[in-house]
DNA sequence: TCCAGTTTGTTCTCACGTTCACAAAGTGCT
DNA sequence: AGCACTTTGTGAACGTGAGAACAAACTGGA
């Protein structure tokens, strides 16, 4: 009985467990291109820098894809994940203020290659209008609701200052975006059913300065 | 007996908590240039998004200071959070790696605004070599133990492609670096006392995908 | 077929983090 | 002073996640 697991999949995973497997799946990708066919969960675990029984676990949430006594098939494994967080289809992103931050993130081939495709570069500023970066040229921001339409974008790119940056998102998910990435220091309020995930880099850098000074009191 | 939490706190702060404080702090930073003088842990937990339940227990590890019946003063909180994150100080920090990403966080205000000092931009490729970026010159990598010694860095960031990442963290900690904040998609492997924190923003879109594709399938 | 060896999938326990709910401690009006 | 009202700080209940440990399931050789 194998023909179950294919759209069967209500089973929902832990958060913490979504937020691993992208890191599996880089290390299985990495594994395979070194002509890897098999591995034990102890081996992955280890490229991937976690306990393997976490890893286990994590993975028996999507299903029972090993085999005992021998380990995982590399390949397929990594097909099994990427089935399950959405990589094997592509999603239209759009990023919204290229000024350093935008810039480096439209240059960014890491994107491309796990899935997302950039359709739109957006931004308020005129004077940043028809530059080309990466290929994609940079649009008046008033063109959101136009492409996130004719694209089906669901996922958004918050890369304005601060002030800015719940506006916009307030426009994304008018517009109909249902999941935004925001590096803009604000806290953002949307609608039930959005996703926001934020990325700081200054709390980061916060967090370790946090440490280091409790390092150096000890 | 108010002369007690000088030194004395020797109290450690649970990570989830650590990981918000800067988040609070932000919010009460705003609040001050409001002109708010005083807020509820209500107001504040809103401000920061987040339960105020959690903001009181947060903060309780700190130690007590707000008033029953009034709420806490705004700079009075402020500044024991600043103190208790190490923002009170100046931290020096090196970024190596100086190409899209690493021109965009160089020129990042927002560090410097936080306690946070780019004393050094390094990079290996000699094409890069005495360009200014945000009034700092990029110089080769192997300065970095020079530098390293003679400024007291402690807080190291990689900018790096990924297979370069393992040896510039190698040279880091050698050099006498004990945090690193890491950009490229690889696990660092570093001695114990290092900290590393990780930033993968394929891995925060990946998240999002994830939901996202659940949306379309309920 | 049987057995020794290997590795998965899962159960159980413990630690950590979140939220509720409320006593304790303040304010200000009468 | 007394009382009604506000808001903090925390104990206790609950939920989620991590890791140890082991039975179940497979391999390969005798
Ligand atoms: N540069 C970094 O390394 C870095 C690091 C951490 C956080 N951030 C945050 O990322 C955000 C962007 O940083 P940056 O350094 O790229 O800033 P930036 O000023 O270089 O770029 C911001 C861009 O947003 C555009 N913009 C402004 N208002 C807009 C609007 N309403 N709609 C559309 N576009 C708008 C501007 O024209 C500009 O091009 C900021 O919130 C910053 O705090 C940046
Ligand atoms: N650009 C982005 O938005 C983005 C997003 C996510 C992750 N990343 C990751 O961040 C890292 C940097 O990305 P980027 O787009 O800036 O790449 P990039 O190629 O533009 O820049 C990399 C820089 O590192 C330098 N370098 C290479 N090897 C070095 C070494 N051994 N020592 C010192 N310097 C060295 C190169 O000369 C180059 O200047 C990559 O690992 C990338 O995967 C970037």
């Amino acid at each position: 009985m194998t023909a179950k697991a294919t759209s069967e999949s209500a089973r929902d995973i832990p958060e913490a467990t979504v937020a691993r497997l992208p890191v599996y799946l880089r290390a299985l990708v990495t594994l395979s291109e070194s002509g890897t066919a098999t591995c034990s969960s102890e081996e992955l675990a280890a490229a991937a820098g976690v306990n393997s029984a976490k890893l286990r676990k994590d993975l028996s949430y999507l299903g029972s894809y090993g085999t005992r006594g021998v380990g995982y098939d590399v390949d397929y494994l990594r097909y099994q994940i990427a089935r399950e967080i959405g990589q094997t289809q592509d999603w239209p992103v759009v990023i919204v203020g290229i000024g350093n931050l935008g810039h480096a993130l439209a240059n960014y081939s890491g994107f491309r290659s796990r899935g997302f495709r950039v359709v739109a570069l957006l931004d308020a500023d005129p004077d940043r209008h028809h530059e080309v970066v990466a290929g994609v040229d940079v649009r008046p921001f008033d063109d959101l609701e136009k492409i996130v339409a004719a694209q089906g974008v669901a996922i958004g790119v918050i890369a304005t200052p601060a002030n800015a940056a719940q506006d916009v998102a307030d426009r994304m998910v008018a517009a109909g975006v249902r999941s935004i990435l925001n590096f803009a220091p604000v806290v953002l309020n949307v609608p039930e059913g959005v996703d926001v995930r934020k990325v700081d880099l200054s709390i980061e850098l916060q967090i370790l300065a946090y440490h280091e000074q409790r390092k150096a009191n000890a």
